[in-house]
DNA sequence: CATTTATGTTAACAACATTAACATAGTCAA
DNA sequence: TTGACTATGTTAATGTTGTTAACATAAATG
């Protein structure tokens, strides 16, 4: 009776369950919903994914991937050294702001576990490697000190909670930049902040 | 049949919730074991909360409470402007290391809407008042240009998102603090650093 | 062509949030 | 004190969820 290869149902429930996340988050996101809108049986995504997690798995691999492609066309495009930072940073928050689910997908607690979805640990740490490489690569030299590197290590730190803490405060709207402005630049003006420095800046 | 006042139940079932959100979080959170943990029935607390969401906002508002003591507490003790900041960072960071499922439920999108729930919306605005007092009072002077107030504001927003990434991060296992080192010396030197001062700091 | 595998189905289960219908303890006015 | 009202408890029901089992058929493979 059933209509059997409607095509690939992996890919319109992948595609279907990416649109609802962003419309929903995660906890609106119901299997059988999803199977509902996807006009198959309610047990049919158990043949494609291990459960919801699974399900969520595949979402958050692919939007490591994509964030993980932006930040590196963005290190691979700027030369200078603090340039670079900053532009990551800018990129960082600007992704979360354009897939806020997805963002929060791939850093919260609602992602799968890591251990239990190899290509999930792969495209996480790939992202991060990015990231990393691209904000410590001019400061790692051969000739570095213990206390040099630790430095360079710990501006990569700064550069990133940064970025973090600036996407996740805008994405949970207790930051609005304004709107005279662009976001990048809003962004580029707070990282480039020195707590620091004297008050008349 | 059933013992009647068997004491505080609502705040039995509060304190119960509490326990549960520390050690599985909200989604671990089911009102039916909550009930039968409390050894009360399963309908029972919807006499004292509004579902599941009414106890997610009497926790999270304890816990805007206990946050904003915590920030009031180290603001009212600490004299100097940029050591202020400083502190309220460390103080930030460290709350969300003692209390992380309070800390993400508190800024998460798990938390129930503010505008369903106005004790909660208070406890909110109260925390981000004290926070942005303590970081703005003292440049917040009469005589200020429009451009220094902005600036002003501007070192706020960048205190607030800076602990507010090392607290993401730190608690979500992506940034481990060294062990060798005081959980806030560790954040004090992130909020320090400058990205925008030579790389040979 | 026969068999195995991939992919679909329906039906069932247990857990969940929520509500309705009901019962009793505590409170308070007459 | 008595009688009504309210607060707080109960059980039972409804509808949704994730997941699995039992079954059916298309596609691939020998």
């Amino acid at each position: 009776m059933g209509k059997y290869h409607h095509g690939d149902v992996r890919n319109v429930l992948l595609q279907q369950a990416e649109n609802i996340l962003n419309e929903e988050g995660p906890s609106g996101l119901s299997l059988r919903r999803l199977a509902r809108l996807t006009g198959v049986s309610e047990a049919a995504p158990y043949r494609h994914f291990d459960g919801k997690d699974g399900i969520l798995a595949a979402v958050a691999i692919d939007a490591f991937e994509r964030f993980a492609e932006r930040l590196e066309n963005v290190a691979a495009n700027v030369q200078k050294h603090e340039e670079r930072i900053m532009a990551l940073g800018a990129a960082y928050v600007h992704f979360a702001v354009d897939f806020p689910q997805h963002f929060r997908l791939i850093f919260g607690r609602e992602r799968p576990p890591l251990d239990q979805y190899p290509e999930l640990r792969e495209a996480a740490d790939n992202a991060f490697d990015v990231l990393q490489r691209a904000v410590t690569s001019v400061n790692r030299r051969a000739d570095m000190t213990l206390n040099e590197a630790a430095t360079a290590y710990n501006r990569a730190l700064a550069a990133w909670s940064r970025a973090h803490g600036i996407a996740m405060l805008v994405i949970d709207g207790m930051i609005v930049p304004p709107a005279d402005q662009e976001l990048d630049d809003f962004v580029l003006g707070l990282l480039a902040e020195d707590l620091t420095a004297p008050e008349n800046s």
